[in-house]
RNA sequence: GGGCCGCUAGCUCAUCCGGAAGAGCAGGGGACUUUUAAUCCCAAGGUGCCGGGAUCGAGACCCGGGCGGCCCA
Protein backbone atom coordinates (compact mmCIF):
# COMPACT_ATOMS: atom_id res chain seq x y z
CA UNK A 1 0.00 0.00 0.00
CA UNK A 2 3.11 2.21 -0.09
CA UNK A 3 4.12 1.28 -3.22
CA UNK A 4 1.40 1.87 -5.43
CA UNK A 5 1.54 2.71 -9.12
CA UNK A 6 1.24 6.44 -10.68
CA UNK A 7 -2.28 7.94 -10.70
CA UNK A 8 -3.64 7.89 -14.24
CA UNK A 9 -0.87 8.73 -16.63
CA UNK A 10 -0.05 11.46 -18.46
CA UNK A 11 -1.62 12.92 -21.45
CA UNK A 12 0.75 12.33 -23.92
CA UNK A 13 0.95 15.75 -25.02
CA UNK A 14 4.44 17.66 -25.31
CA UNK A 15 5.34 19.05 -22.22
CA UNK A 16 7.53 22.18 -21.76
CA UNK A 17 10.94 21.63 -21.06
CA UNK A 18 11.70 21.98 -16.83
CA UNK A 19 13.73 25.16 -16.62
CA UNK A 20 16.76 24.93 -13.82
CA UNK A 21 15.27 28.27 -12.08
CA UNK A 22 12.40 30.86 -11.63
CA UNK A 23 12.36 34.06 -10.79
CA UNK A 24 10.18 33.86 -7.73
CA UNK A 25 9.08 38.10 -6.56
CA UNK A 26 6.47 37.02 -4.13
CA UNK A 27 5.14 34.48 -1.84
CA UNK A 28 1.38 33.48 -2.10
CA UNK A 29 1.13 35.61 1.16
CA UNK A 30 2.98 38.68 -0.03
CA UNK A 31 0.70 39.06 -2.88
CA UNK A 32 -2.86 38.36 -0.71
CA UNK A 33 -1.24 41.04 1.50
CA UNK A 34 0.22 43.52 -0.80
CA UNK A 35 -3.21 43.62 -2.92
CA UNK A 36 -5.21 43.06 -0.27
CA UNK A 37 -7.37 46.46 -0.92
CA UNK A 38 -7.45 46.25 -4.60
CA UNK A 39 -11.25 46.00 -5.73
CA UNK A 40 -13.32 43.25 -7.74
CA UNK A 41 -12.34 43.74 -10.76
CA UNK A 42 -9.62 45.95 -10.84
CA UNK A 43 -5.90 45.42 -12.46
CA UNK A 44 -3.27 46.18 -10.39
CA UNK A 45 -0.56 47.09 -13.44
CA UNK A 46 1.89 45.40 -11.24
CA UNK A 47 3.61 41.65 -12.38
CA UNK A 48 4.40 39.31 -10.23
CA UNK A 49 6.53 35.98 -10.49
CA UNK A 50 4.64 33.33 -8.13
CA UNK A 51 5.80 29.55 -7.63
CA UNK A 52 4.25 26.43 -5.99
CA UNK A 53 1.77 23.48 -6.28
CA UNK A 54 -1.26 23.59 -8.19
CA UNK A 55 -3.52 22.63 -5.76
CA UNK A 56 -7.33 23.27 -7.28
CA UNK A 57 -7.73 23.39 -10.96
CA UNK A 58 -11.50 24.47 -12.57
CA UNK A 59 -10.99 25.03 -16.32
CA UNK A 60 -13.59 26.51 -17.97
CA UNK A 61 -13.42 26.67 -21.80
CA UNK A 62 -11.27 29.91 -22.81
CA UNK A 63 -10.80 30.22 -18.84
CA UNK A 64 -8.91 28.56 -16.10
CA UNK A 65 -8.72 29.21 -12.20
CA UNK A 66 -6.37 27.03 -10.35
CA UNK A 67 -5.25 27.75 -6.75
CA UNK A 68 -1.91 28.19 -6.38
CA UNK A 69 -0.27 27.20 -3.03
CA UNK A 70 3.34 27.68 -1.83
CA UNK A 71 4.79 27.58 1.97
CA UNK A 72 3.50 30.61 2.75
CA UNK A 73 -0.07 30.49 1.23
CA UNK A 74 -2.45 30.30 -1.29
CA UNK A 75 -3.57 32.31 -4.47
CA UNK A 76 -5.86 31.86 -6.97
CA UNK A 77 -4.73 31.79 -10.66
CA UNK A 78 -6.33 33.40 -13.40
CA UNK A 79 -5.85 32.13 -16.99
CA UNK A 80 -7.50 33.59 -20.34
CA UNK A 81 -6.41 31.82 -23.89
CA UNK A 82 -6.40 35.23 -25.52
CA UNK A 83 -3.40 36.24 -22.10
CA UNK A 84 -2.10 32.90 -21.19
CA UNK A 85 0.75 31.41 -23.42
CA UNK A 86 -0.12 27.73 -23.88
CA UNK A 87 -3.41 27.85 -22.64
CA UNK A 88 -4.85 24.33 -23.71
CA UNK A 89 -1.47 22.80 -21.66
CA UNK A 90 -1.92 25.11 -18.45
CA UNK A 91 -5.75 24.34 -18.57
CA UNK A 92 -4.90 20.37 -18.16
CA UNK A 93 -2.51 21.21 -15.20
CA UNK A 94 -2.94 17.91 -12.63
CA UNK A 95 -2.96 18.38 -8.72
CA UNK A 96 0.00 18.66 -7.51
CA UNK A 97 1.66 19.90 -10.32
CA UNK A 98 4.35 22.27 -9.49
CA UNK A 99 4.33 25.69 -11.26
CA UNK A 100 6.22 29.08 -12.00
CA UNK A 101 3.69 32.02 -13.26
CA UNK A 102 4.68 35.46 -14.25
CA UNK A 103 1.46 37.80 -14.69
CA UNK A 104 -0.35 40.80 -13.51
CA UNK A 105 -1.85 40.79 -9.87
CA UNK A 106 -5.85 41.48 -9.99
CA UNK A 107 -9.21 40.95 -8.77
CA UNK A 108 -11.43 38.90 -10.32
CA UNK A 109 -14.95 39.78 -10.45
CA UNK A 110 -15.96 37.17 -8.31
CA UNK A 111 -13.30 39.13 -5.73
CA UNK A 112 -10.82 36.59 -5.57
CA UNK A 113 -7.63 38.28 -6.03
CA UNK A 114 -5.59 36.51 -8.67
CA UNK A 115 -2.71 36.17 -10.28
CA UNK A 116 -3.74 36.44 -13.66
CA UNK A 117 -1.08 34.39 -16.04
CA UNK A 118 0.70 35.48 -18.63
CA UNK A 119 4.10 33.20 -19.12
CA UNK A 120 4.20 29.97 -16.87
CA UNK A 121 6.30 27.25 -16.65
CA UNK A 122 5.69 23.65 -15.15
CA UNK A 123 8.57 23.67 -12.35
CA UNK A 124 7.59 19.73 -11.64
CA UNK A 125 4.91 17.06 -12.58
CA UNK A 126 3.24 15.34 -9.93
CA UNK A 127 2.66 11.77 -11.47
CA UNK A 128 1.00 10.39 -8.06
CA UNK A 129 -1.73 12.48 -6.79
CA UNK A 130 -2.01 13.86 -3.27
CA UNK A 131 -5.01 12.64 -2.17
CA UNK A 132 -8.51 13.30 -2.26
CA UNK A 133 -8.77 17.37 -2.72
CA UNK A 134 -11.23 17.79 -0.18
CA UNK A 135 -11.01 15.03 2.66
CA UNK A 136 -6.74 14.74 1.83
CA UNK A 137 -5.06 11.94 3.27
CA UNK A 138 -6.34 10.50 6.57
CA UNK A 139 -4.69 7.14 6.59
CA UNK A 140 -2.31 7.60 9.54
CA UNK A 141 -0.13 5.06 8.18
CA UNK A 142 0.78 6.98 5.00
CA UNK A 143 0.57 10.14 7.32
CA UNK A 144 3.68 9.05 8.79
CA UNK A 145 5.41 6.72 6.08
CA UNK A 146 4.85 9.26 3.36
CA UNK A 147 5.29 12.80 5.37
CA UNK A 148 5.57 14.81 2.41
CA UNK A 149 2.45 14.10 1.35
CA UNK A 150 0.50 14.54 4.24
CA UNK A 151 2.37 18.14 4.50
CA UNK A 152 0.57 18.91 1.43
CA UNK A 153 -2.73 17.47 2.28
CA UNK A 154 -3.23 18.31 5.51
CA UNK A 155 -2.42 21.96 6.96
CA UNK A 156 -2.72 21.13 10.83
CA UNK A 157 0.77 18.82 10.11
CA UNK A 158 2.06 21.89 8.28
CA UNK A 159 1.37 23.67 11.06
CA UNK A 160 2.59 21.56 13.86
CA UNK A 161 5.98 21.40 12.27
CA UNK A 162 6.65 24.93 12.03
CA UNK A 163 5.70 25.26 15.57
CA UNK A 164 8.14 23.03 16.25
CA UNK A 165 10.74 25.03 14.24
CA UNK A 166 9.49 28.25 15.87
CA UNK A 167 9.85 26.33 19.21
CA UNK A 168 13.34 25.61 19.09
CA UNK A 169 14.23 28.90 17.19
CA UNK A 170 12.65 30.80 20.57
CA UNK A 171 14.36 28.35 22.91
CA UNK A 172 17.78 29.04 21.51
CA UNK A 173 17.11 32.92 21.50
CA UNK A 174 16.17 32.74 24.65
CA UNK A 175 19.02 31.29 26.40
CA UNK A 176 21.37 33.10 24.08
CA UNK A 177 19.91 35.94 25.93
CA UNK A 178 20.04 34.87 29.03
CA UNK A 179 24.14 34.09 28.73
CA UNK A 180 24.25 30.39 28.01
CA UNK A 181 26.74 29.25 25.18
CA UNK A 182 25.50 26.04 22.76
CA UNK A 183 27.44 23.36 22.46
CA UNK A 184 27.21 20.31 20.61
CA UNK A 185 28.81 16.34 22.58
CA UNK A 186 29.49 13.29 21.31
CA UNK A 187 26.22 11.30 19.95
CA UNK A 188 28.66 7.81 20.22
CA UNK A 189 29.45 7.09 23.57
CA UNK A 190 31.47 4.36 25.19
CA UNK A 191 29.64 4.33 28.37
CA UNK A 192 25.86 4.75 28.73
CA UNK A 193 25.50 7.02 31.21
CA UNK A 194 23.06 10.09 31.96
CA UNK A 195 20.04 8.60 32.39
CA UNK A 196 18.62 5.19 32.92
CA UNK A 197 17.76 3.73 29.69
CA UNK A 198 18.14 0.33 27.48
CA UNK A 199 20.95 1.69 24.31
CA UNK A 200 21.57 1.07 21.17
CA UNK A 201 24.28 -0.17 20.43
CA UNK A 202 26.77 0.79 17.05
CA UNK A 203 30.14 -0.60 15.86
CA UNK A 204 33.31 1.25 15.07
CA UNK A 205 35.67 -0.20 12.51
CA UNK A 206 38.46 0.98 12.79
CA UNK A 207 38.87 1.12 16.53
CA UNK A 208 37.00 -2.71 16.73
CA UNK A 209 34.65 -0.99 19.37
CA UNK A 210 30.95 -0.87 20.31
CA UNK A 211 29.30 2.67 21.07
CA UNK A 212 26.06 3.53 22.24
CA UNK A 213 24.01 5.89 20.87
CA UNK A 214 23.56 8.49 23.27
CA UNK A 215 20.60 8.05 25.68
CA UNK A 216 21.45 12.01 27.61
CA UNK A 217 24.41 14.25 27.13
CA UNK A 218 24.43 14.72 30.64
CA UNK A 219 28.03 14.18 31.75
CA UNK A 220 29.70 15.47 28.71
CA UNK A 221 28.33 18.71 29.61
CA UNK A 222 28.95 18.80 33.26
CA UNK A 223 32.27 18.04 32.03
CA UNK A 224 32.45 21.40 30.09
CA UNK A 225 31.01 23.32 33.05
CA UNK A 226 34.48 21.51 34.85
CA UNK A 227 36.38 23.25 31.82
CA UNK A 228 34.88 26.62 32.40
CA UNK A 229 31.89 27.03 30.49
CA UNK A 230 29.34 27.88 33.33
CA UNK A 231 26.49 28.26 31.43
CA UNK A 232 25.79 25.74 28.80
CA UNK A 233 22.90 23.93 26.92
CA UNK A 234 22.85 21.26 24.13
CA UNK A 235 20.03 20.98 21.94
CA UNK A 236 19.56 17.57 19.88
CA UNK A 237 18.57 14.27 19.09
CA UNK A 238 18.88 11.18 22.45
CA UNK A 239 18.16 7.81 21.36
CA UNK A 240 16.66 5.05 23.58
CA UNK A 241 15.99 1.91 22.89
CA UNK A 242 12.51 1.27 24.06
CA UNK A 243 9.11 0.35 23.18
CA UNK A 244 7.13 3.24 20.78
CA UNK A 245 3.53 4.76 22.51
CA UNK A 246 1.82 7.83 22.14
CA UNK A 247 4.39 9.05 23.99
CA UNK A 248 7.68 7.69 23.21
CA UNK A 249 9.43 8.13 20.05
CA UNK A 250 13.12 5.72 20.20
CA UNK A 251 15.10 8.96 19.09
CA UNK A 252 13.80 12.48 20.02
CA UNK A 253 15.19 15.79 20.85
CA UNK A 254 15.91 17.23 24.53
CA UNK A 255 17.34 20.61 25.35
CA UNK A 256 19.73 19.73 28.66
CA UNK A 257 21.01 22.72 30.27
CA UNK A 258 23.72 23.55 33.39
CA UNK A 259 24.27 26.36 35.29
CA UNK A 260 27.08 26.95 37.47
CA UNK A 261 26.68 28.53 40.75
CA UNK A 262 23.06 27.55 41.20
CA UNK A 263 21.36 25.03 43.15
CA UNK A 264 17.76 22.93 41.99
CA UNK A 265 15.98 26.16 43.37
CA UNK A 266 17.75 28.58 40.81
CA UNK A 267 16.87 26.23 37.56
CA UNK A 268 13.54 25.15 38.77
CA UNK A 269 12.60 28.78 37.74
CA UNK A 270 15.17 28.84 34.79
CA UNK A 271 12.78 25.94 33.63
CA UNK A 272 9.40 27.88 33.96
CA UNK A 273 10.07 30.84 32.90
CA UNK A 274 11.54 29.15 30.03
CA UNK A 275 8.16 27.23 29.25
CA UNK A 276 5.95 29.75 29.94
CA UNK A 277 8.00 32.29 27.83
CA UNK A 278 8.22 30.31 24.69
CA UNK A 279 3.90 29.68 25.21
CA UNK A 280 4.24 33.29 24.90
CA UNK A 281 6.35 33.57 22.61
CA UNK A 282 4.44 31.09 20.06
CA UNK A 283 0.72 31.41 21.25
CA UNK A 284 0.59 34.85 23.41
CA UNK A 285 -0.78 33.50 26.23
CA UNK A 286 0.41 30.93 29.11
CA UNK A 287 -3.02 29.95 29.58
CA UNK A 288 -3.84 27.08 27.13
CA UNK A 289 -5.99 24.41 26.41
CA UNK A 290 -4.39 20.68 26.01
CA UNK A 291 -6.79 18.29 25.23
CA UNK A 292 -10.15 19.86 25.64
CA UNK A 293 -8.81 21.34 29.53
CA UNK A 294 -7.34 24.48 30.72
CA UNK A 295 -3.64 24.97 31.48
CA UNK A 296 -2.09 27.33 33.17
CA UNK A 297 1.54 27.75 31.90
CA UNK A 298 1.71 31.43 34.70
CA UNK A 299 4.90 31.42 36.75
CA UNK A 300 5.82 30.36 39.14
CA UNK A 301 4.46 26.66 38.99
CA UNK A 302 3.62 25.03 42.28
CA UNK A 303 6.70 22.86 44.07
CA UNK A 304 5.67 19.94 45.89
CA UNK A 305 7.72 16.97 47.54
CA UNK A 306 6.79 13.49 46.14
CA UNK A 307 6.22 12.27 49.00
CA UNK A 308 3.25 14.97 50.04
CA UNK A 309 1.99 14.32 46.21
CA UNK A 310 1.54 10.85 47.05
CA UNK A 311 -0.11 11.04 50.42
CA UNK A 312 -2.56 13.92 48.28
CA UNK A 313 -3.19 11.24 45.84
CA UNK A 314 -3.77 7.89 47.74
CA UNK A 315 -4.22 8.88 51.19
CA UNK A 316 -1.10 6.82 52.05
CA UNK A 317 1.67 8.51 54.59
CA UNK A 318 4.71 7.25 53.15
CA UNK A 319 8.33 8.11 52.29
CA UNK A 320 11.52 7.14 51.61
CA UNK A 321 12.45 6.32 55.43
CA UNK A 322 9.42 4.50 55.63
CA UNK A 323 10.37 0.06 56.13
CA UNK A 324 10.89 -1.40 53.35
CA UNK A 325 8.22 -3.97 54.08
CA UNK A 326 5.21 -1.50 54.32
CA UNK A 327 6.30 0.10 51.09
CA UNK A 328 6.05 -3.32 49.40
CA UNK A 329 3.41 -3.57 50.95
CA UNK A 330 1.36 -0.33 49.62
CA UNK A 331 3.27 -1.33 46.18
CA UNK A 332 1.60 -4.68 45.96
CA UNK A 333 -1.55 -2.98 46.90
CA UNK A 334 -1.37 -0.10 44.19
CA UNK A 335 -1.13 -3.38 41.96
CA UNK A 336 2.92 -3.29 41.43
CA UNK A 337 5.03 -6.37 41.23
CA UNK A 338 7.90 -5.48 43.71
CA UNK A 339 10.76 -6.85 42.51
CA UNK A 340 13.71 -8.31 44.95
CA UNK A 341 16.16 -5.61 43.85
CA UNK A 342 14.06 -2.78 44.72
CA UNK A 343 15.21 -0.83 47.70
CA UNK A 344 12.89 1.41 49.23
CA UNK A 345 13.78 4.38 47.21
CA UNK A 346 12.69 2.59 43.67
CA UNK A 347 9.25 1.30 45.38
CA UNK A 348 8.33 4.67 46.48
CA UNK A 349 9.16 6.17 42.71
CA UNK A 350 7.11 3.32 41.49
CA UNK A 351 4.25 4.07 43.29
CA UNK A 352 4.39 7.55 43.00
CA UNK A 353 4.86 7.04 38.78
CA UNK A 354 1.76 4.36 39.54
CA UNK A 355 -0.52 6.18 41.52
CA UNK A 356 0.30 9.96 41.40
CA UNK A 357 2.15 10.87 38.34
CA UNK A 358 -0.71 10.76 35.58
CA UNK A 359 -3.75 12.82 38.10
CA UNK A 360 -1.01 15.59 38.16
CA UNK A 361 -2.63 18.14 35.94
CA UNK A 362 0.20 20.76 36.64
CA UNK A 363 2.36 22.28 36.13
CA UNK A 364 3.91 21.09 39.54
CA UNK A 365 7.88 20.81 40.29
CA UNK A 366 7.65 17.53 41.76
CA UNK A 367 10.70 17.39 44.61
CA UNK A 368 12.83 15.22 46.90
CA UNK A 369 13.32 12.18 44.88
CA UNK A 370 15.08 9.14 46.42
CA UNK A 371 18.88 8.96 46.10
CA UNK A 372 18.34 5.65 45.11
CA UNK A 373 17.30 6.46 41.69
CA UNK A 374 19.08 9.38 41.31
CA UNK A 375 22.78 8.80 40.97
CA UNK A 376 24.20 11.94 39.50
CA UNK A 377 21.86 14.30 41.87
CA UNK A 378 23.10 15.88 45.57
CA UNK A 379 22.05 14.78 48.35
CA UNK A 380 19.68 16.49 49.94
CA UNK A 381 20.77 19.36 52.38
CA UNK A 382 18.11 17.82 54.94
CA UNK A 383 19.00 14.21 54.85
CA UNK A 384 21.13 11.83 52.78
CA UNK A 385 18.38 9.73 51.62
CA UNK A 386 17.12 12.31 49.23
CA UNK A 387 18.59 14.04 46.30
CA UNK A 388 17.79 17.80 45.42
CA UNK A 389 15.64 16.46 42.23
CA UNK A 390 12.77 17.81 40.32
CA UNK A 391 10.52 16.56 37.47
CA UNK A 392 8.10 19.69 36.03
CA UNK A 393 4.80 17.52 35.26
CA UNK A 394 2.27 19.22 33.20
CA UNK A 395 -0.95 17.28 31.74
CA UNK A 396 -0.12 14.12 33.92
CA UNK A 397 3.45 13.81 31.79
CA UNK A 398 7.00 14.37 33.09
CA UNK A 399 8.22 17.18 30.86
CA UNK A 400 11.75 17.02 32.04
CA UNK A 401 13.86 16.59 34.90
CA UNK A 402 16.70 18.65 36.84
CA UNK A 403 18.81 18.52 39.94
CA UNK A 404 21.48 20.30 42.22
CA UNK A 405 24.52 18.58 40.62
CA UNK A 406 26.74 16.01 42.52
CA UNK A 407 29.94 17.16 43.06
CA UNK A 408 32.14 15.35 44.97
CA UNK A 409 34.07 12.75 43.25
CA UNK A 410 33.67 9.83 45.96
CA UNK A 411 30.60 10.14 46.47
CA UNK A 412 29.44 9.54 42.85
CA UNK A 413 32.05 6.75 42.56
CA UNK A 414 30.06 5.23 44.97
CA UNK A 415 26.85 6.03 42.68
CA UNK A 416 28.51 4.72 40.17
CA UNK A 417 29.47 1.62 42.00
CA UNK A 418 26.25 0.68 42.51
CA UNK A 419 24.94 1.30 39.33
CA UNK A 420 27.16 -1.34 37.92
CA UNK A 421 26.05 -3.89 40.50
CA UNK A 422 22.71 -3.07 39.35
CA UNK A 423 23.89 -4.09 35.65
CA UNK A 424 25.74 -7.43 36.53
CA UNK A 425 22.62 -8.34 38.40
CA UNK A 426 20.23 -8.14 35.19
CA UNK A 427 19.43 -4.08 34.83
CA UNK A 428 19.55 -3.48 31.08
CA UNK A 429 19.50 0.61 31.77
CA UNK A 430 22.50 0.99 33.82
CA UNK A 431 26.03 1.34 32.72
CA UNK A 432 28.48 -1.93 32.87
CA UNK A 433 31.17 -0.30 33.99
CA UNK A 434 32.70 2.94 36.34
CA UNK A 435 32.74 6.11 33.98
CA UNK A 436 36.31 6.92 35.23
CA UNK A 437 36.80 9.74 32.69
CA UNK A 438 33.58 11.65 34.25
CA UNK A 439 35.06 10.76 37.74
CA UNK A 440 38.83 12.22 36.62
CA UNK A 441 36.60 15.51 35.54
CA UNK A 442 34.84 15.69 39.04
CA UNK A 443 38.15 15.27 40.67
CA UNK A 444 39.49 18.30 38.80
CA UNK A 445 36.46 20.09 40.72
CA UNK A 446 32.94 20.85 39.39
CA UNK A 447 31.78 23.80 41.17
CA UNK A 448 27.89 23.61 42.42
CA UNK A 449 26.01 23.71 39.45
CA UNK A 450 22.33 22.81 38.82
CA UNK A 451 20.82 21.52 35.27
CA UNK A 452 17.62 20.05 33.83
CA UNK A 453 16.71 18.18 30.73
CA UNK A 454 13.65 18.94 28.82
CA UNK A 455 11.44 17.25 26.19
CA UNK A 456 11.39 19.80 23.24
CA UNK A 457 8.78 17.31 21.60
CA UNK A 458 6.59 16.95 24.21
CA UNK A 459 6.69 20.62 24.74
CA UNK A 460 5.78 21.05 21.42
CA UNK A 461 3.25 18.68 21.62
CA UNK A 462 1.82 20.61 24.64
CA UNK A 463 2.01 23.96 22.88
CA UNK A 464 0.53 22.48 19.56
CA UNK A 465 -2.28 20.73 21.75
CA UNK A 466 -1.83 17.14 20.18
CA UNK A 467 -1.72 13.57 22.03
CA UNK A 468 0.79 11.45 19.74
CA UNK A 469 4.38 13.00 19.83
CA UNK A 470 4.33 11.54 16.15
CA UNK A 471 2.76 14.19 14.81
CA UNK A 472 5.79 16.69 16.23
CA UNK A 473 8.04 14.91 14.71
CA UNK A 474 8.63 14.65 10.70
CA UNK A 475 9.34 11.44 10.19
CA UNK A 476 8.40 9.27 12.83
CA UNK A 477 10.01 5.97 13.58
CA UNK A 478 7.94 3.34 11.79
CA UNK A 479 8.81 -0.54 11.61
CA UNK A 480 9.79 -1.23 7.97
CA UNK A 481 6.90 -2.30 6.21
CA UNK A 482 8.24 -5.36 4.23
CA UNK A 483 4.62 -6.75 4.17
C1' G B 1 4.64 -8.56 25.37
C1' G B 2 -1.19 -8.82 26.03
C1' G B 3 -6.25 -7.10 24.56
C1' C B 4 -9.50 -4.54 21.16
C1' C B 5 -10.04 -2.23 16.30
C1' G B 6 -8.54 -1.31 11.18
C1' C B 7 -6.42 -2.75 6.14
C1' U B 8 -11.64 -2.87 -0.46
C1' A B 9 -9.66 1.62 -7.13
C1' G B 10 -4.23 6.65 -6.79
C1' C B 11 -7.21 9.19 -2.34
C1' U B 12 -11.83 9.18 0.94
C1' C B 13 -15.29 5.57 1.86
C1' A B 14 -19.64 1.96 0.78
C1' U B 15 -20.84 -3.23 0.10
C1' C B 16 -21.76 -7.15 5.30
C1' C B 17 -27.84 -13.68 5.58
C1' G B 18 -21.42 -16.08 2.33
C1' G B 19 -23.86 -15.89 -4.21
C1' A B 20 -19.68 -12.77 -10.12
C1' A B 21 -17.17 -5.54 -6.04
C1' G B 22 -19.70 0.25 -5.95
C1' A B 23 -19.66 5.74 -5.28
C1' G B 24 -17.33 10.54 -4.80
C1' C B 25 -12.77 12.80 -5.77
C1' A B 26 -8.27 12.26 -8.61
C1' G B 27 -6.48 10.55 -13.50
C1' G B 28 -8.05 10.05 -19.41
C1' G B 29 -11.49 12.05 -23.53
C1' G B 30 -15.21 15.94 -24.59
C1' A B 31 -18.52 20.74 -23.63
C1' C B 32 -18.31 25.50 -21.24
C1' U B 33 -15.29 33.40 -21.32
C1' U B 34 -15.34 35.04 -13.95
C1' U B 35 -14.87 29.91 -11.20
C1' U B 36 -14.63 28.99 -5.53
C1' A B 37 -15.02 21.11 -3.46
C1' A B 38 -17.59 24.78 -10.52
C1' U B 39 -21.12 21.98 -13.61
C1' C B 40 -22.48 18.43 -17.53
C1' C B 41 -21.46 14.03 -20.96
C1' C B 42 -18.27 9.58 -22.16
C1' A B 43 -14.88 5.82 -21.21
C1' A B 44 -11.38 3.47 -18.06
C1' G B 45 -9.76 1.93 -13.37
C1' G B 46 -9.46 -3.83 -8.20
C1' U B 47 -3.91 -9.52 -6.10
C1' G B 48 -10.47 -6.74 -1.48
C1' C B 49 -2.72 -6.54 3.14
C1' C B 50 -0.25 -11.74 2.57
C1' G B 51 -0.67 -17.21 3.19
C1' G B 52 -3.47 -21.41 4.52
C1' G B 53 -8.39 -23.83 5.75
C1' A B 54 -13.84 -25.30 6.07
C1' U B 55 -17.72 -24.44 2.03
C1' C B 56 -20.78 -25.95 -4.32
C1' G B 57 -19.27 -20.83 -3.63
C1' A B 58 -15.32 -16.05 0.64
C1' G B 59 -13.60 -9.28 0.57
C1' A B 60 -17.03 -11.39 4.32
C1' C B 61 -16.35 -17.46 8.28
C1' C B 62 -11.76 -20.14 10.85
C1' C B 63 -6.23 -20.35 11.56
C1' G B 64 -1.35 -18.18 10.84
C1' G B 65 1.52 -13.92 9.34
C1' G B 66 2.36 -8.42 8.07
C1' C B 67 1.64 -3.17 8.94
C1' G B 68 -1.00 0.58 11.65
C1' G B 69 -4.17 2.80 15.70
C1' C B 70 -5.91 2.83 20.80
C1' C B 71 -5.65 0.71 25.71
C1' C B 72 -2.87 -2.20 29.25
C1' A B 73 2.05 -4.15 31.06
Amino acid sequence: MTDESPAGSPSGAPRAEIPYRFERTHDAAAVVEAWSSLAPGEESGVTVGVAGRVMLSRPQGKLAFAELRDNSGSVQLFALAKVTERFEEFAKLNLGDWVGVVGEVVRTKRGELSVKVARWDLLAEARRNFGDKWRGVSDVEMRYRQREVDLWANERSRQLLKLRSRVVQRMRERLWEQGFVEVETPLLHPILGGAAARPFVTHHNAFDSDFFLRIAPELYLKRLVVGGFDKVFEIGRMFRNEGISPRHNPEFTMLELYQAYADYTDTMVVFEELVAGLATDLLGTTALTYGGRDLDLTTPWRRAPMAELIADATGYTLDVRSPRAELAKVAAEVGLHVEEAWGPGKILLEIYEKTTETELWGPVFVTDYPAEVSPLARRHRDGPELVERYEPVVAGRELGNGFTELVDPDDQRARFEEQVAAARAGDEEAPSEVDEEYLRALEYGLPPTSGFGLGVDRLVMLLGDVANIREVIAFPTLRPDRG
